[in-house]
DNA sequence: AAATGTGGGTTCTTTTTTGGAACTCTTTTT
DNA sequence: AAAAAGAGTTCCAAAAAAGAACCCACATTT
């Protein structure tokens, strides 16, 4: 199987996978995240070549995750914002920095990254199912994906 | 930045990823949380060339996310199981899904993909603060990651 | 006994992707 | 007039992946 072949496989993981599953693009949604728009601000921060960089922009707008939006007229300016379709894929960065940061420790992290935006409480992700709010793990899911 | 700098960032998405974040390995791990434990299982169901999917099964032994057992010698056989931190992985995976039914649907596609393994009743993830139980979303949550 | 099959890789060559640096173009600042 | 900002593009070298063939230790079939 060739990597472009994955968007039209019939399992979700893979479809998911084909927008999102390489080296760099959930780091760049990562830094859309905390604000970042622009083109040299996503390299400084990243340290990816412009070529990547130019190349993977164009194919989340390209997939809809962003959308460019004209700042500036001569010379123009775009700068690149989640879309509703972006803004989706925070659940999959959220369980993922939790994960991270349960079994990839690192010496310098602080552990409350995650925090209520208005009381700032430390705020501890759990994935549920929405209708019961009952956990759900390995144990209590029939199968993931097809 | 190359990316095997990543897993010594202080950023837990870059941590995440250094792990999980290559065009293989999620789609490896689907297949592990269905059961499939053998080299040439894998192989058959992913169609990925057999030097990768040798290679991605090394890092994920080093990794600590499978483990390679014993299963029988003369001549010696293993096979690949998702370790604790493996199974710690459900929810980035169970988060994709979601995300790529919504929004990249397929045509074959049967939205009861996820199911309770005990009542067959359709689940609908959500993720919540373990605390409050209310659902975290871009708004409730002041930053992801560092 | 010889041929074929199985499981789990390794080796080899070709094609793609990435890394790294330099260059372009338009407008604003010094 | 020269330099900087901003957003890329171009070119070449290095690394990774695709694809196919090969290897090895046993087991089974003919």
């Amino acid at each position: 199987m060739r990597w472009n072949d994955l968007k039209d496989e019939s399992c979700p993981v893979a479809r998911g996978l084909s927008v999102i599953g390489d080296r760099w693009t959930m780091l760049i949604l990562r830094d859309c995240f905390h604000g970042i728009r622009r083109f040299d601000d996503f390299q400084k921060r990243l340290g990816i070549t412009r070529h990547v960089l130019a190349d993977r922009l164009r194919k989340l707008e390209e997939d809809g995750v962003l959308e460019r939006q004209l700042y500036q007229e001569r010379p123009p300016r775009h700068e690149y914002r989640l879309t509703a379709k972006g803004l989706a894929l925070l659940p999959v960065l959220v369980t993922l920095v939790q994960w991270a940061n349960r079994w990839e420790p690192h010496p310098e992290q602080n552990d409350d990254m995650l925090r209520d935006r208005e009381t700032g409480a430390p705020v501890e992700p759990l994935l549920v199912d929405a209708a019961t709010h009952r956990p759900l793990t390995h144990r209590t899911l029939r199968r993931i994906g097809t």
